[in-house]
DNA sequence: TATGGATTGGAATTATTATTTCATATTGCC
DNA sequence: GGCAATATGAAATAATAATTCCAATCCATA
């Protein structure tokens, strides 16, 4: 170890990513407790950047001056500098995101041509889509496409904001051969539409706040009447969730007062798709 | 305020959302410095996750004890419980992309679930995304906007797998207070809708291989009559980019055998938020 | 405008946590 | 195998941070 004094300028790491790489580097030549707790660090970055250095030297097995001594042989002055920059990348992990969005917000807003519109709404479907790969519940996926593939018809109940979903849905559901009905506000017949529907069938809804009364209302007669709802939305709270008996909630980021739809959309993709291929299963196996 | 004794089982909110409504909810009810914090950690949920009570209390500009209070209020027994919850949200955010991760690699050794379909979605989508952020010219959507703007009604044509960007569109421009007719197929009207269009007008026309026939004829016919079209199509060999006076290409990734419509949409949204203000913009200096 | 209760600020206190120290163990080298 | 250098464990200490307490202030109400 080096011992010049303290007027040697070793390069401490500042972010992550260096620190990472410096650590990989001298793996090799590290003592046995301070490699130890050098992998555990890399293996678990969370616990580094919120424990205190007492609960993180007895997760890793060592004493917390191992700890402290690991963080010194780095070039930091104590274990607490070396936790800020784990914090920090949990810091930038999140908000560049959001921060890019509002900077597009900002440049949009201050007349920068419309390129800058553009780029709005490509990020805030970007946007989206990493939300809901992080949030997606894969068991409610399974659930969901396990009912919606035993419904002798799917019914698919969404206005406005909501509703080129539905179309989508209705488009693909079509391809796929699935029997589906669209209930559309047009032809003013959805009260009779939604009579049709028994227990065999299921629903696909999706409403976001402000929810539609229309979809609302139809979500629950038709609920009463024993049709098995999935509904897509965007909060614990939205009354939609509480007729389904699978919801997704999907977070859509807006830009100019416009949400995204991407997420959605794959969302109502990957149940359709799925549906269909849980179909084409069943069929394989009833034949054999 | 609740003056219990410990036995009382006040609900503590457990995760950040439940948090978030439960601020939300009571913000009305609390008292100046209370508001003051509780406003201050809903902005900035990192800050309370990562900073000390004297920090942060600095940074919102109230007293440690004031924070403690706050926390107190909501049912923790002090701001350490009430930081744990900011905390966990980060960590979930984090540990939930390393999980998706995980989750791909799975999918590739074994029996791919359902989740895999999603994933093909959201892959699809976000290549779709950043294909068009690339190859989109900037000139072309401002010739389209201004082309656009100057109409006195908006015709939006699309079909089958384009519709549901037709309406989504349509919802757009209504709210927008942009004078438009969706041309649908349902009651069979296409013709004599299309015979009101005059070029005064626009259109805004969208269709992929393979095209729907009905599109391409009712977009001959209308450019026949000296509407002037936007089209958004997958080709310069497309027959509607021979109609149109612009027209951009846009190649969205397929999965699955369906088309992701992302990349479109955003064009679409960028396209009608162009257009609602640039008419905003035309209608301040008319009146300057 | 006087009065009681709630709210707030700021310092004192307590608790927690990082760091240091030193005795002990381990390792590499002659 | 013995010696020096290095590494490690455990407890003492120092630093930092959370919490409590009390006086001052604000606010509603009579």
């Amino acid at each position: 170890m080096s011992l010049d004094g303290p007027t040697m300028d070793e390069r401490v790491p500042r972010d992550f990513e260096t620190l990472r790489a410096t650590i990989l580097d001298r793996r090799e030549s590290l003592p046995k407790r301070i490699a130890q707790i050098a992998a555990y660090a890399l293996d678990n970055p969370d616990d580094i950047a919120f424990g205190t250095a007492a609960s993180i030297a007895a997760s890793a097995g060592v004493q917390p001056s191992t700890l402290i001594r690991f963080a010194q042989q780095l070039g930091f002055d104590g274990f607490t500098s070396l936790q800020q920059v784990f914090r920090e990348r949990l810091r930038e992990r999140n908000s560049s995101y959001d921060e890019r969005l509002q900077a597009l917000r900002a440049k949009a807003e201050g007349g920068a041509g419309h390129r800058a519109i553009f780029d709005g709404f490509v990020a805030a479907a970007s946007t989206s889509l990493n939300d809901i790969s992080r949030t997606l519940d894969d068991a409610h996926l399974e659930d969901a496409i396990a009912l919606l593939a035993k419904a002798q018809t799917i019914y698919v109940l969404a206005k406005r904001r909501s509703y080129p979903v539905a179309t989508y849905i209705a488009y693909a559901l079509g391809k796929l051969k699935i029997r589906n009905q669209l209930i559309e506000s047009a032809a003013g017949l959805n009260a009779e539409m939604i009579s049709f529907a028994t227990p065999a069938d299921a629903v696909i809804a999706i409403s976001f706040s402000p929810y539609a009364p229309a979809t609302i209302e139809e979500a629950r007669t038709i609920s009463e009447q024993g049709v098995p709802i999935v509904a897509i939305t965007d909060s614990a709270f939205s009354p939609l969730a509480q007729f389904a008996k699978v919801w997704f909630e999907v977070a859509e980021a807006d830009f100019a007062g416009f949400r995204s739809l991407s997420a959605t959309m794959a969302l109502a993709m990957a149940l359709t798709v799925g549906v269909g291929e849980k179909r084409r299963d069943a069929g394989r196996k009833r034949k054999a």
